[in-house]
This record gives C-alpha cells, structure tokens and sequence, in this order.
DNA sequence: AGATGACTGAAAATGTTTTCTGGTCAATTT
DNA sequence: AAATTGACCAGAAAACATTTTCAGTCATCT
C-alpha cells in the first residue's frame, strides 16, 4: 500500500470536506492510517500538501474540458462549451468550490496563492487554444494572454457575479448569445 | 448657515478621511457645530446619511464623466473614456477610495450596500449611452444592459484586478486597444 | 532507516470585563 | 411652539485574560 498516495487521498477528501484550515494534519495521518509524523517525510508542511492536492485537480479538470472541445464546431462555440465547463467545475467540483468558499469567507491566505495559481494556468490553457485559432486563421491576431483575461473574468462576472446582484439569473443562452455578439464577433478575421 | 449642509459637509468629510465605520454620529456632530440629537432631524440615522451623501458623489462623478465626452469623436473612443474616467474616479475621489477600501477590508455591510447602489448607478449610465447610440446606428441592436454590465466588469478588471496578480500593469493605450479590437468591435453595424 | 506520537510554542478560540457609540428623549434654548 | 441639545441607555464592540488547538519537531521505537 502506498503510502504517500493514501495520504494525497486522506487529504484531498478533508480538504474537500472541511476546507483548508479546518483540516488538521492529525485528521489526514488518522484518515490514511499514519503517523503524522510520517506525513511530514513526503509533504515538507501542510500547504505543499495542498499544493500537490491542487495540482493534480488542475490535471483532472483540463481533461475534463478537453472532452467538450468538437474540432468540428467553430472557435467560439467551443471556447464557450470550455469556459462554462470550467466554471461549472468550480461549483461542481467539491474540492475547487471549497476552495473558493473558504477564500471568500476565511481569506485564508495559503487558500489565496492557491486559486490563484488554478487561475493563472485557466488563462494559459485558454491563451494557448486562442494561439492555435489564431494560428489556423480562424482568429484575428490579437494578444492571447489578454484576450484569454478578458473572456474568463467576462464569463466570471455573468456566471458567478450577476447573481448576487440581479433578481433573475441569466441563461447559458442569453450568455452564450452576449459573447457571440460582441468579443467573438470582434475577434473574426 | 444651513444646519443640514454643515451636516453634509461634515459627515463627508469625516467618512472620506477615517471611512464609515470610523466616524462617529458623535464626531460628525462636533465637526458641523452642533448637537448630536439634531443630526437626527435630518437625517434617520447613519446609514441614511451616507446614502445622501453618496447620491450626491454620483451627481457629481456622472458630471465629470460627462465633460469627457466629445461628439465629434466616434463611440467607442467616448465610451473608453467614459469609463477610464469613472475608474479613476474610483481611485481618486477620497470618498469612493476609502470605501471601496473599507469593503474589502472591513466589509462593512452598510458600505457593500452603497457600493452596489453606485455600481448600478454606473451599469445604467453606460447602458443608456448605449441605447443612444444604437439608436444612432452607430452600434448594432443589443441588450444594452448587459453589454454594459460586460464592458464594465472587464475595465474593472483590467484596470483593478490585474495589477494584483501580474508584474507590470498595463498601459491604458494597451486596455484601449485591447478593447478597440475585440468589443467594440464587436458591436459595431 | 522509516515510522511514530508525545511534546512545544505560537496562534486561535473562548470567556469575561470594560469601553464605546448609535439612537432617544426630557430638558433647554430660540 | 419649534428647534436644539447632550445626558442617558442598551447593545455592540473592543480589550484583556485564559484555555484550547494545532503545525511542525524529534527522541524513541520497530
């Protein structure tokens, strides 16, 4: 049995469960059936434990989304199916929505670095995918890195922000159909 | 001397310097030279004074904004500076800074309130240059409210929140284009 | 050599006392 | 009579004291 992989298991459900600073390493050593000592000898302190938690649902979640992109579809319908795949995996996935709750509510700082490091490689993943519509001609050239900001925090606002401050919320239609009319449109050849 | 001006005056100076939850109905009253029971002639209580007197700071931020707007200059450019305005506005006027300040960090419930209330303030104002100019043909049929919303979030996010988590901030000329090439052009006929 | 859990200091939670402050209202001034 | 005021109050918040919790270590054990 191996242990460091009971140990990422153990962690991961608390973590998932409780949060981050809820989580105490003696409930991970009790959970994998170890020492806590032992935790110590594969994860230097608590948040690189975290860290590897966290990397590894980056992996999880970019295979994920990959499984909506349809190479026949048009540039803009998948970089919807992914952008509302990846923010439907931050409500849905236990760990992520956590993650986010403990961040906006604890600020707990450790959670801080954390999101935004899942952040930092969405808007990579999504620069990249632009780079190579770009590259096929069926986008304008434009500076990925910023274009790829800008959708996620324009879906951000519509998917997570609209809500708290509007009485009815938006259809994944009427958001689809907003970008369609506006940033995709502007970024045809 | 009007009493319930000198109020105003105090009250506002005392919530731009120390914030909401900092001034006391104590503080504002020896500031405007009078008793404590007569602020409450005029106004209900505390939070019914910053209401006040953050209505007037919309009055007057809409007409500084709207002394950036040139006619002759086509929509897009107008509403770039319309909106660059209103974020400056955000960072410089002592008022709105101190309470965006506050909530972030003390989240004063009474400040999340006001916040919203300018934020919307400002979603309808651009909103209704919008159905102005769409009227003019200078933009294609949208749903102006939530294009606004749209365009409102991503300045703030490019002029806000980048900052935080990227090493060198943008230029505004780099936002100005950014936007140039991928919303308004979007919108236009 | 690898695993362990008792141990430690620092931090957080909890409990307790004191201070502060928004709002009221009877007394006072105009 | 109408407007103004500041002493007063209750509840909130700060300040302080005390207890508990927990990340990380390390001497001991297997």
């Amino acid at each position: 049995m191996d242990r460091k992989q009971e140990i990422l298991e153990a962690a991961s459900k608390s973590f998932s469960l409780f949060g981050y600073k809820a989580t105490t390493m003696e409930q991970v050593a009790k959970l994998a059936n170890v020492g806590k000592g032992t935790i110590y000898t594969f994860f230097a302190n608590k948040e690189i434990l975290l860290q590897e938690i966290v990397l590894k649902m980056i992996l999880e979640m970019k295979a994920e989304v990959e499984v909506e992109i349809d190479p026949t579809l048009p540039f803009r319908d998948n970089a919807h199916r992914v952008l509302m795949k990846i923010l439907q995996f931050r409500e849905v996935h236990q760990l992520y929505a956590k993650l986010v709750e403990e961040e906006k509510e604890l600020r707990t700082p450790a959670v801080k670095i954390m999101l935004e490091r899942v952040e930092s490689e969405i808007v990579s993943y999504i620069a990249e995918k632009f780079d190579i519509a770009i590259g096929k001609k069926e986008l304008r050239e434009c500076d990925s890195e910023l274009v790829a900001y800008l959708l996620y925090k324009a879906y951000i606002a519509f998917v997570a922000d609209w809500g708290q401050t509007h009485e009815k919320e938006l259809t994944e239609d009427q958001i689809a159909s907003l970008f369609q009319n506006t940033i995709f449109r502007g970024l045809l050849p």
